[in-house]
DNA sequence: TATGAATGAGCCTTCATTCAT
DNA sequence: CATGAATGAAGGCTCATTCAT
């Protein structure tokens, strides 16, 4: 009985910030209503008030799990390096690639919303905590990938090259096409996100990678 | 306590931009009140409605202005590359990388409107006419852009790739370093975006280009 | 300060909608703000627009009770001829006007604003459907009154008229009467629309009705 | 010179009034912008407000000259009655209705704008001043009216009734009629105004006049 | 828990009016 | 005389949030 109800409390939780992914990426925060988001999700506005004790906080939510996942699959990816379960430097660069991927397809909207968050677009409409919690989460992740290439350079996998901005060039273009290809796809209706993605990322380990 | 009334109209039009600009890339579109453009450009209101019938009128004129002048640094890019002013492969993405840089440094916040915009936020907020108005002069840059490339092949500059990918793949990185190093600068007062753009070009070209 | 929330749904309504009514028609659609609307029902703004989604549609739904109930009379006046209640012309031609009068008593405010409607004044206000919704409800009951009046002929009660003709200037002197009395009531305080609607509608008879 | 001056400035004033009449009558008061006036005069705000010296002003101004047209054909119908110009009863009240008629299409929107005024549509918005001007205006002409049976009964053409309620069932037909023909025209463009007019009148007539 | 009526601050936009030129 | 830029007070409408039931 019990566990049931804490259940049905995370399937109502689950409901609602499916509801408001949907629309807060393709609304913006602004351009989302509550009520949008209680219809949406079958529910009554009160209701939603009662699991999200305001707009900006379900906002917030839906950032979270996907920088987790995120987390979560670069430490994989760092393990996965130290362990020397990839030969080559190609793969590497190809394997942070599906990382990326890994994440997107995991939470789409939630990595859409985090980078219009990031992007500045409501910066000084979230509280300073808020906003910060993001950007720790982030941050952290950004270490992640940083240490991983410094191992892998150590490795011998790599040339010696700077770690930082490779990866924050990997990142911004893997954000950069995610955005390219969806605003390509509203208009036109074909998807080339994942080829265009692969020959992207190959040309950088063309790039990079000893010869 | 009227204005002086003497001011010219293109001066009025431009003081109103300068502070909506601001305003529409920190709040976004929804999030700027036209109260607060006025009260920034030291207007009324209804001065602001004077010289533009509504908010995404002027929301709109930001825009154009630094997709045109792109377009027009991406025509002299093309007339370069078929003058043969560029000597090698590597110079060409470097060029491309400049001209995009010179129409960043031409109108900055015009360009992150535009990203922002292009980011699909604002896409069902804007009515048809003004959405296919932006996306067609985008279009417009993107052919111009691949019609260079082509021709670089065609000239032996490059080896024989995607244009459509490649042109895909450099617009995109050079949009997401932009979101990432601006988001950097936000939180951390430090600029990199001229260094990280210029590694991360050179990564693309060294790796396309021909050893 | 939150009002009791048990009221029923449909007493709100006809608070709103008899604080609207007095204002729509001494200012006129555009001379009435929700605000004073809201302020007369003790009300917020919010919650007149919980119930009525536009001023126009408040406006409107003034107006159906009143043709409605008109169009019901008209009917009932029908029956009344058809099954011989009246015996000589004379009383048909008081019998509509009582019909008249008994709408006019029914919904006193909502009859001014239908007249102030129907004198053009708000034709573009308004929506094309709207518009059409009033003009048809209007027409269906002309449409009574001439019906009914080609049936006393054939009855033999009236003498061979136009129908139509008889039907509009009928319904034009009532309404004709009514602002005109209504107008003096205003600046003097006397009331004599129900003796000046019997002496006209007295006089009609009189010139139709054979000798 | 001189006179060319004072012939333009009357000039300007009609041409400012005629704009306004038609937008007067079609959008109502509220309805109207200064600006739209202006436009459809030709000149700016600035140049009506040099002649007008505001909005209500300029609204009042236009209700005078069919009021005054009114009362000088009053006049002369009361002064044709003296001098037995007609000869029987129907002739008498013929010979009302063309008065009337001749009011109207000396200016029809001034007389249309007179009547919703006095609808009440906007008894509140305009200063006490003018809509006393108005009504006073609007008192002698029904004083006229009342004088001139007075006299025909004197004289013996009319029953001996009651000039008071003759007097405004003959205008609130009159009235009444214009309104609901004006608005049939609106809605299937044809016009029966005229018809409808004489058949009343006449129906009228044949009930007061001495058989 | 769930609902939805109620609130009120705030936003976009309009427009009568003023006044420097 | 004429112009039109500038103002600012409203007004229609939206929506996050609250709370009695």
């Amino acid at each position: 009985m019990k566990k049931s109800r804490v259940k049905e409390k995370h399937i109502r939780i689950n409901e609602i910030q499916a509801a408001a992914r949907e629309l807060f990426f393709s609304k913006g925060l602004k351009g989302t209503t509550m009520e949008s988001i209680a219809k949406k999700a079958r529910l009554s506005k009160g209701t939603v008030y009662f699991y999200f004790k305001s707009k900006e906080d379900l906002y917030i939510s839906m950032m979270m799990p996907v920088l987790e996942e995120l987390g979560r699959q670069l430490l994989k990816f760092e393990k996965d390096v130290n362990e020397l379960k990839y030969e080559t430097c190609q793969e590497v660069i190809i394997g942070l690639k599906d990382v990326f991927l890994l994440a997107y397809q995991y939470d789409t909207d939630g990595l859409r919303i985090v980078n219009s968050f990031q992007q500045g677009e409501h910066f000084l409409e979230v509280s300073e905590a808020t906003s910060e919690k993001i950007s720790h989460r982030a941050r952290v992740n950004f270490n992640v990938m940083r240490r991983t290439f410094s191992r892998a350079i150590e490795l011998g996998m790599f040339k010696d090259l700077n770690v930082i901005k490779l990866s924050d060039a990997l990142w911004a273009l893997f954000v950069g096409i995610i955005q390219l290809e969806e605003s390509k796809f509203r208009s036109t209706g074909k998807n080339h996100l994942y080829e265009t993605l692969k020959y992207s990322f190959r040309m950088i380990s063309d790039g990079i990678c000893k010869s």
